[in-house]
RNA sequence: GCCGAAGUAGCACAGUGGUAGUGCAACUGAUUUGUAAUCAGUAGGUCACCAGUUCAAAUCCGGUCUUCGGCACCA
């Protein structure tokens, strides 16, 4: 006699055992009918489970997050039952929900084509017509690997050996397809109502690059078309906001193939690049930094010594001269020790903070670059704390202050912080590590600030915390970091003069806020949609006459306000007010000035405001002091 | 680097073996314009590059480079 308690605390008591969908039906046809999953104890299972003793039942349909997840995991395996319907030879791997949809990795020799993609999307859909029953089962390990093998289906059976023995291990089966699976899933296929093969992609067996490539396809699912077309319009509307489709539109900056990842920066893109810079020089100023700049080319004897020419030999550029070889520098921090080791550190001198804007250049692999977010020359907002263990917290704790406050004025509050900690190929005692952690760790919770642990990622000298931008398609952007190390000011001969007289070394703290200054105007042109506020906007004002009659008066116009330090231009062609306006509003310009024969007369000029709102005559003056004033406040 | 796709005029694209096209931009002329496209005319391409098949290649085959979407990488 099970009693079933549901989510709003009502207990229903039943005479005998039964399914999750039975206790659905008891509620509702309605409910019933909707029903994709339940939620028995908080753990998720199938409709078809049965409930033989008293449970917490939630009903999961496709309202619930949960719901969606089922739908598309079931997608995931109904995408490789219609893949090997056509495709016998492709064994089927492993298949997982991802954000907005799933993948499901193929083993298959002669690859997939887009012409493939639309077979298999079609075929789904047929499966889908057939409604057929998807249903569980177990089996032992040892039969399970057994059943896999027989069938080729060897990754299957490598999955399967790495699952600890003592976990049954589901099956689920639809139509003639079986795939090993935790579930749950939907009860049949007609469930599956809207999802699209979405693209082809090449994905390393386990991740790992030594391992073969198998096919991945991915593709997203939905509770409904509708949901379905929205998401797609979404990604459409995402699309508009690319960097490197405004870049060229607003005549940013260009790449070429003779210089890969690397960017021509032209007048417009190079001015919103300066303010980005001039603006971080101005942080950098107001929080104790000293900037300095150091050489491009430094001596392959240094790189050896910092340890970069063995870990990152492959990815640095070199050159020779006079029987010498240089590396162009990667990184600033070692030349920052450089500049340390000037004269003898006592512990007054600490923390030491130096920064720098300095070209680096790092061979990226060719098939990581990406308009300007990923590329092989660029400038960081790079600084260096040199400071003693005790520093640590502190400056920390100053840093995530300062990385959210910069943030906010560029107009970002959604940053996502990661927490990355000591890898398996690491330098320093764990004692040491496990303070570094506890810091940044404590420095995070003591300001209340949400992170995700990333176990095993931090670098080989010491733990990070990684701020994280995400851009229109919800790509994530590894912008702000800031990383404790323990070793290289060792490596490099980097030493003060502590209280007590005896020689100590520093502990280094690698920090950047906006990062890559080339991504960051990547993601701040993504994020505005090009619509840059007004203290970033390269051009900030134009001024155009309506007729010749007032060339003169447009040009004077265009004259003051750029005495006034205003970045104006003016358009003066022979064409119609309208046509002007709609280039410029296409530009996106903050602000249009328009002087025809009326402003002449009354020597002032129309305002209209990015998106159309007409802000009236006004003086030149009172324009001034409204750019000014919407400068300071943005 | 690996898997897949793509590269045609400044930009967006069409052209799948037989004279390289459309729209916008550009240029010239007319128009002197009041808040998102005035009209007419002109010019512009080694079809990414290299090699090949063919009477004939933007188109087919091979290679290279670059870009795009992922994977791996990211000091």
């Amino acid at each position: 006699m099970p009693i079933i308690t549901l989510p709003d605390g009502t207990q229903k008591t039943f005479e005998q055992a039964l399914s999750v969908f039975e206790v659905a039906k008891s509620i509702g046809t309605g409910l019933a009918k909707a029903t994709l999953a339940g939620k028995v104890n908080g753990e998720l299972v199938d409709a078809s489970y049965l409930l033989e003793s008293d449970a917490n039942v939630a009903i999961i349909t496709a309202q619930d997050e949960e719901g969606l997840e089922v739908i598309r995991h079931s997608t995931a395996h109904l995408l490789a039952q219609a893949t090997q319907m056509l495709y016998p030879e492709a064994q089927v791997t492993i298949g997982p929900v991802i954000d907005k949809g799933f993948f499901y990795d193929f083993a298959y020799k002669d690859g997939f084509s887009e012409a493939d993609l639309a077979k298999i999307e079609k075929n789904m859909k047929k499966l889908v017509k057939q409604n057929l029953k998807i249903e569980r089962s177990e089996m032992s390990r040892d039969q399970a690997i057994a059943f896999f093998k027989a069938k080729g289906e060897h990754y299957k059976a490598e999955i399967i050996e790495s699952i600890p023995a003592d976990q049954p291990l589901s099956l689920y089966q639809q139509g003639d397809f079986i795939d090993l699976c935790r579930g749950p899933h939907v009860p049949s296929t007609s469930r599956l109502k809207a999802f699209k093969l979405m693209k082809l992609a090449g994905a390393y067996w386990r991740g790992n690059s030594n391992n073969e490539m198998l096919q991945r396809i991915y593709g997203t699912a939905w509770a409904s078309k509708e949901d379905l077309e929205a998401h797609l319009h979404r990604l459409e509307e995402a699309e508009k906001r690319d960097h490197r489709k405004i870049g060229k539109v607003q005549d940013l900056f260009h790449m070429q193939e003779e210089a890969p990842g690397m960017i021509f920066w032209h007048e417009k893109g190079w001015t919103l690049y300066q303010i980005v810079e001039q603006y971080m020089r101005t942080v950098f100023n107001d929080n104790g930094y000293k900037e300095v700049h150091t050489p491009q080319l430094i001596d392959r004897s240094l790189w050896e010594k910092s340890g970069h020419w063995d870990k990152f030999g492959d990815n640095m550029f070199t050159t020779s001269s006079e029987n010498r070889d240089y590396a162009v520098k990667p990184m600033n921090c070692p030349a920052h020790i450089q500049i340390f080791n000037q004269g003898l550190k006592s512990y007054r001198d600490l923390p030491l903070r130096l920064a720098e804007f300095g070209s680096c250049h790092r061979n990226e692999p060719s098939g990581t670059l990406h308009g300007i977010m990923r590329v092989r020359n660029f400038v960081q907002d790079d600084g260096h704390i040199f400071c003693t263990e005790n520093q640590v917290q502190s400056e920390v704790s100053n840093f995530i202050d300062l990385t959210f406050d910069v943030y906010k004025h560029f107009g970002f509050d959604k940053v996502a912080i990661k927490l990355s900690t000591r890898p398996d190929n690491r330098v320093g005692s764990d004692e040491v590590w496990d303070r570094a952690e506890a810091a940044l760790a404590e420095a995070l919770d003591a300001k209340g600030i949400e992170w995700d642990l990333q176990a095993g990622e931090g670098a080989f000298y010491g733990p990070k915390i990684e701020f994280v931008l995400k851009d229109c398609l919800d790509r994530e952007w590894q912008c702000g970091t800031l990383q404790v190390d323990f070793s290289m000011p060792e490596r490099l001969d980097a030493h003060y003069i502590a209280e007590d007289s005896s020689k100590q070394t520093p502990v280094m703290l690698h920090r950047a806020i906006v990062g890559s200054l080339e991504r960051f105007v990547g993601i701040l042109i993504e994020h505005y949609e090009g619509a840059l506020p007004a203290w970033l906007a390269p051009i900030q004002a134009v001024v155009v006459n309506i007729s010749e009659k007032q060339l003169d008066f447009a040009q004077a116009v265009s004259v003051k306000l750029k005495k006034q330090g205003l970045r104006v231009i003016s358009d003066l062609r022979n064409e119609k007010i309208g046509f002007k306006i709609r280039e410029h509003s296409m530009q996106r310009f903050p602000y249009i000035l328009v002087v025809g024969k009326r402003e002449m007369e009354n020597n002032e000029i129309s305002v209209r405001k990015r998106g159309g709102e007409d802000l009236g005559s006004m003086s030149v003056a009172a324009f001034v002091e409204l750019v000014n004033k919407a400068t300071t406040e943005e």
